[in-house]
DNA sequence: AATTAAGTTCCAAATAATGGAATAATTAGC
DNA sequence: GCTAATTATTCCATTATTTGGAACTTAATT
């Protein structure tokens, strides 16, 4: 279940899941939300009490809030009477990731480019303050898909996240910088705005990022961002494995594959979604 | 992206995301849910008059319960001003998939299944009126994730499904019966609950179940229930192929190694999780 | 059997959702 | 380029739901 070189690591990180501070004025659904995060986001199933010491709410009403996501799947409550993550997240799940519009443009660039390198590729979108990966062409072994796909890592260690920030217009930075909870994941990781806005100067000015063993220790990646012409949408490509087949040198002349590629997509989206977004 | 051999089409049932019928009681989530459920199921994203038609509710209200599931990721709200499932929904099921006991223990004994018959072996949960597939082994070609995984299929017309059915209490199957709408995919779909609750015996009799192309035309499968003690987690375990590969004799033959892997199963469960539930 | 902890139910007060109508923004037709 | 039609958004008094504290029930521990 390990082994393979992949520079996704769970996303532990507090920050990992977007806004978790500013709290979004959504009503009774902000508050659901925040649950099914908390439920979904700790590595067992929790009960009541754990739920209860967690989101310091009421007795009463954190009940109530979890036997209705209960009734609705988003949460299953088990037979020792503890809260996991419910199956009718998969269903949802399933249907937006089949007609997601930028995952089906670039899936055929993703494969060339895994033909290309013979390295494992990702595809991710800059959502809030997370990459949330998309898709993955892998060489050898079937995918165990969900395992990294649809997974949140944070902006600041990742190849494609330092590439999404550095298309990003400034004044987007300054939002987000505030809210980023720097997690030194290993030696390489960014831990302060500083740092990484000074490398995110050389991402724009070069048009790829690396990752230097800063998320996950031993795998490096070379990423390019994707973005629309009026940043709406920002995402990146990457080409990841482990340290010791991937030389600095190797990454590096591999920029110029993966920024076509990303080239390649932007094109396309422009073609099918039209050029303003 | 067709072509290979798959039962497991598009769950365009009305039927198929469980309890359509029963309004839940879970208050303003159960309403919010309805629309994602709307929004998620269709096959293109919607405009908000689209969406007004479909819901029948006021407009203002509709209005704000779609701004609260876009401000939360549960929606997209695109540059054309449609709504699509939104990316976090992708975060919340890797979770959950990832978590997933069942399809952890399982994992192996599929794997085992698929080396032995050599054709695509699917594992599945039963929740409400539909099956979940948890996961996916299959030969060639790494796996299009979330292409199948998570999808939710009718029970009456999989293998799956109906060898879920053979075990599920009758009481149960009671509840269920008059909520199903009989969609008839191909000319060999069960389309009365008579015909159906016919085979159910069998299957509960001979322990395994096929789907004679009932869901695709030239795909079949056998399939063997898994369940605990107290019936309280129903699924499945089956193998699939196109009919010009695999004759009924064929399937008749693999009935066995198939029901052996849903037993290993079992057993697992019964020493991981406790033999009572 | 008594004690403690964990989980569930209740209901008046506080808060959020509703729905109808008015307004604003697009798009299509001339 | 203007007008009409369609589509989308905002507003706010009314209505319904959620909240939170406490009382109650159940299960685990000594």
């Amino acid at each position: 279940m390990s082994s393979s070189g992949d520079s996704m690591a769970q996303a532990d990180d507090k920050g990992a899941s977007g806004d978790t501070s500013v709290s979004r004025d959504t009503g009774t659904l902000g508050k659901l939300m925040v649950l099914l995060d908390l439920v979904t986001h700790a590595d067992a199933p929790l009960r009541f009490t754990d739920i209860l010491a967690l989101a310091n709410q009421p007795r009463g009403t954190l009940h109530r809030q979890l036997g209705h996501l209960v009734e609705e799947g988003l949460l299953e409550f088990d037979a020792e009477g503890r809260y996991a993550p419910g199956l009718r997240l998969l269903d949802f799940a399933s249907r937006s990731w089949a007609r997601n519009e930028f995952r089906l443009i670039a899936a055929p660039h993703l494969a060339a480019l895994h033909r290309e390198t013979g390295e494992t590729v990702h595809l991710g979108v800059l959502r809030g303050s997370s990459i949330i990966y998309l898709d993955k062409v892998e060489g050898h072994q079937p995918v165990r898909m969900y395992s990294q796909i649809g997974n949140a890592s944070p902006c600041y260690c990742t190849g494609v996240g330092k590439a999404a920030l550095s298309v990003l217009p400034l004044d987007k930075i300054e939002e987000l910088l505030p809210g980023l909870h720097f997690n030194r994941f290993t030696s390489a990781t960014h831990v302060s705005a500083e740092s990484l806005l000074a490398e995110i100067g050389e991402i724009a000015a070069t048009g790829h990022a690396f990752d230097r063993e800063e998320h996950e220790a031993g795998i490096r990646c070379v990423a390019a961002p994707i973005w629309s012409d009026d940043r709406s949408f920002i995402g990146g490509v990457s080409v990841t494995g482990p340290a010791y087949r991937l030389s600095m040198e190797l990454l590096q002349e591999w920029a110029v594959p993966v920024q076509m590629t990303a080239r390649k997509i932007m094109d396309e989206m422009r073609i099918r979604l039209g050029p303003r977004r």
